[in-house]
DNA sequence: TGCTATTTTGGGCATCTGCCCAAGAACAGG
DNA sequence: CCTGTTCTTGGGCAGATGCCCAAAATAGCA
C-alpha cells in the first residue's frame, strides 16, 4: 500500500531524470527508455510508477517552476526597498542562463500546457499565485498599479529567459537598470 | 534545373501547413506523414523539396519570424512620439493571442534553435536586427540606454506571448501603460 | 508534337514509440 | 523464518517515425 524507499528513490530519479532531458532534447523528444537509461533503471519501471509519460513530465515540471518560485519568494520578504526586491527577483535568475535545464523546462511546459489542459491548470495556479504575491509586495511599497506591473514582470522574465541564448546582452546588469523605471510613479 | 510553378505550390503549400501544425502539435511532433496530410500531397513529396524535415521546419519558422519583424518596422516608422511606437509595437501584438500558430511557432523556434546551431543562427541574425532598429528608433527619440531597452523591450514581447494563454490580464490595454515607463528618462 | 527536366506516386526499410504483462526478486511486518 | 506487498526484470505488441527509391505522370520548351 505504501511505497518503499527504493521505490521512491526510482521515482525520483526519473524525475529529476526528466528535468535534465526535456532541457536537452525538448519535451516532445523525451522517451520512455531514453528517460529509463538516463535515470539508470529499466524501461518498464517507468510505467509503474507513472501512469503515462506525460504524467511523468508533467509533475517533473511542475516540481521545478514550485522550486523556482519558492526561491523567489524568501528573498522578495527579505528585500527592504523595491529596488531591493527587484535585485533579489532578478539575481536569482543569474543562476539561469537560458541553457540550464530549469530555464529550458519551465519555458517547455509553458508551451506543452498550451495542449494539455491539466499541465496548463496546474501551472495556471502557481504562476497565478506568484503574481499575486509579487502584487502585494510592489502594493505594499506603494507602487501605483501592482498587478499590471507584477504580470509584466512575471511575463519579462521568462521572455528574458527565452532569448538569452540569442541575446549575450540580456545580464542582469544590463536588465536591472532598465526595469527599475517600473517601480517609478507615474 | 528550375523549379515549375506546381512544385512551387507544393514547397509553399508545405511550408504553410508546417506553420499551423508547429503550433497545434508542437515542434517535435510534426511528422512528414501528418505534415503531407495537412498540405494536401503524399509524403514522398516531403523529402523532394527539402534535404530534412528539420530543414522544412527551419525554413518555415523563420520565414514567420520575417514576416513579423518586417510588418513592426514600418508601424514603427510611422510613429511620431516614442508612445506611439510603442503602441504600434504592441498594437500588432493584439493579432497574437498566444494561442495563434504565429505565436507559437516563434517560441517553439527560440527553443528548437537550442538544439539547431543552424537555426540558431538564422534567428539570431533577425532577432538581432530587429533590436538594432528599435535601439535606433529609441535613440532618435533622444531615449538614453537605447540598446539595452530594446533588448528588454524584445524579450518583454515574447514573454507576454508566452504568458498570455496563462494570465488574462496580459492584453494589451493592461501592458502599455506599464511599458510606457520604460520610455522615460532616468 | 516530341523531348527533357521536374514532380508525383506508392510502397518499403530499419528503427523507434508508448504501453503492457507475467514472472521473479527484494522488501517490510509478524 | 514466513507471508504478503512492493518493485524490477526482460520481453513483446501494434503502430508511428524519417528517409529512400524506381517508375509513372506532368510541365515547359524546341
Amino acid at each position: 500500500m505504501s511505497p518503499t524507499a527504493r521505490g521512491r528513490q526510482a521515482r525520483e530519479k526519473l524525475l529529476t531524470a526528466a528535468v535534465q532531458l526535456v532541457g536537452e532534447v525538448g519535451w516532445n523528444a523525451v522517451s520512455t527508455r531514453l528517460l529509463a537509461e538516463r535515470a539508470g533503471v529499466l524501461p518498464g519501471v517507468v510505467h509503474y510508477h507513472f501512469p503515462s509519460l506525460s504524467a511523468l513530465l508533467r509533475e517533473a515540471a511542475v516540481g521545478v517552476l514550485r522550486d523556482v518560485l519558492a526561491g523567489v519568494r524568501p528573498a522578495l520578504d527579505r528585500a527592504a526597498t523595491p529596488e531591493d526586491g527587484l535585485a533579489a527577483l532578478f539575481g536569482l535568475l543569474d543562476d539561469h542562463t537560458g541553457h540550464d535545464p530549469a530555464s529550458l523546462v519551465v519555458v517547455e511546459a509553458y508551451l506543452a500546457a498550451t495542449r494539455d489542459p491539466e499541465l496548463h491548470r496546474a501551472l495556471r495556479e502557481l504562476v497565478t499565485e506568484f503574481r499575486r504575491d509579487v502584487a502585494a509586495w510592489l502594493a505594499a511599497h506603494g507602487h501605483d498599479r501592482p498587478e499590471q506591473t507584477a504580470s509584466v514582470l512575471a511575463a519579462t522574465v521568462d521572455g528574458i529567459l527565452l532569448h538569452r541564448p540569442l541575446n549575450p546582452q540580456l545580464g542582469t546588469q544590463d536588465v536591472l537598470p532598465v526595469l527599475r523605471k517600473l517601480l517609478a510613479p507615474g
